[in-house]
DNA sequence: TTAATTATCTGAACATTGTTCATTATTTTT
DNA sequence: AAAAATAATGAACAATGTTCAGATAATTAA
């Protein structure tokens, strides 16, 4: 029945929305299937009626987390003159956005796909989330012959690389220890990356 | 008296030892209270009169591996040319540590400080530990005038964060997903930070 | 409308893991 | 050998994930 369906996926909704509040709030060590499920109204034992396990609810939020990310990168970033200079404004909005959550940095980088229940396809598109971002810029980069195919290919990947890294150094271990430093160092690793 | 503290340090390194092998064997996941004790010949609680919690027992491993990764990876680079050559070896050698112990790279790298217990110097030493492998080889090339001091500065950190970045997305989300490509794409990344 | 059927929800219960503590076993001292 | 100190241990509790039989609510049939 289709009436089914719609009662079902309001339900399946309740305990999503639920879990995109505590991953917001306070992150992925927050999530345990009792309080998800208390903060959707429901016993803990009714999760398990609508998901696999804990796992898959966390992870359907990725998703979600992405589109999100994707438009508010796209609205902070519409104005940037293109080429190298919005590919930079892209990095720094993404970093932004990664920074303001770091239970969603976590859950994208971090977290042993084992732990979250994701799958291959799923693992391939967080990792090829900043290409995807900033794309049509490279194109343009390479339109007008301000660098090569392959040069493009390899610099696109130490983006991806370093601002993952400076991420996880950052919001793991503290390092740089302040967020002005922090800032700092993303602008001068962009501008050396993006100084072709 | 003296004889208490070197049977205490012997039981101590019981634990510490049986930690190492399961660290480097099954990684962080596979460490409980119970299989590190069993492990050491001891009982779960016995654990507790010797080490305050088991996230100090495990964090106790992260000096000694970082100490065998330095040792290791002098001994492998020993013949390289001085200068970005040798950057390049060490970078490498470095890598191959931790792709051959990934147990270890979540230790250094992933695992929430919080939940090993260690402090802001501990996140230092690691945070530092390229930089510290390469600091010989970066003075050659500024005393050389191979590269300024500044630029030097940006390119150490690039290194860092690009080589953990790699890491990171190879051994958690599986990509690229086979080690041939793994390799292919370190070189490419190596070649592009040390081609000044 | 009421009884029967179906769908949904739920607490009890079990497993795993970290931790504490009173008791037991062992070693040292007298 | 007895007393005192030290070390080792299992019982027990807390937090969390998960399963399942039964309670509750909604839907359908009479």
């Amino acid at each position: 029945m289709d009436r089914k369906e719609i009662q079902e996926q309001r339900i399946r909704g309740y305990f999503i929305e639920a879990t995109r509040e505590m991953l917001k709030g306070e992150g992925l060590r927050s999530i345990n299937v009792r309080a998800v499920a208390e903060r959707a109204g429901y016993s803990y034992a009714t999760l398990y009626n609508y998901f696999k396990d804990i796992k898959e609810l966390v992870f359907i939020c990725v998703k979600g987390f992405q589109d999100e990310a994707e438009a508010i990168i796209a609205a902070e970033t519409s104005s940037a003159p293109r080429g190298k200079e919005k590919i930079n404004a892209i990095m720094k909005s993404y970093i932004k956005y990664f920074v303001q959550y770091p239970g969603i940095f976590e859950l994208f980088f971090v977290e042993k796909m084992n732990d979250i229940g994701a799958s291959q396809p799923t693992a391939t598109l967080i990792y090829t989330f900043p290409d995807r971002l900033c794309a049509n810029e490279w194109q343009y980069c390479i339109a007008n012959n301000q660098i090569s195919d392959e040069k493009a290919a390899v610099l696109k990947e130490q983006l991806r690389f370093v601002v993952t890294g400076m991420l996880l150094f950052y919001m793991h271990r503290g390092q740089p220890a302040g967020y002005k430093d922090f800032i700092t160092m993303t602008d001068a690793q962009l501008n050396q990356i993006l100084s072709f």
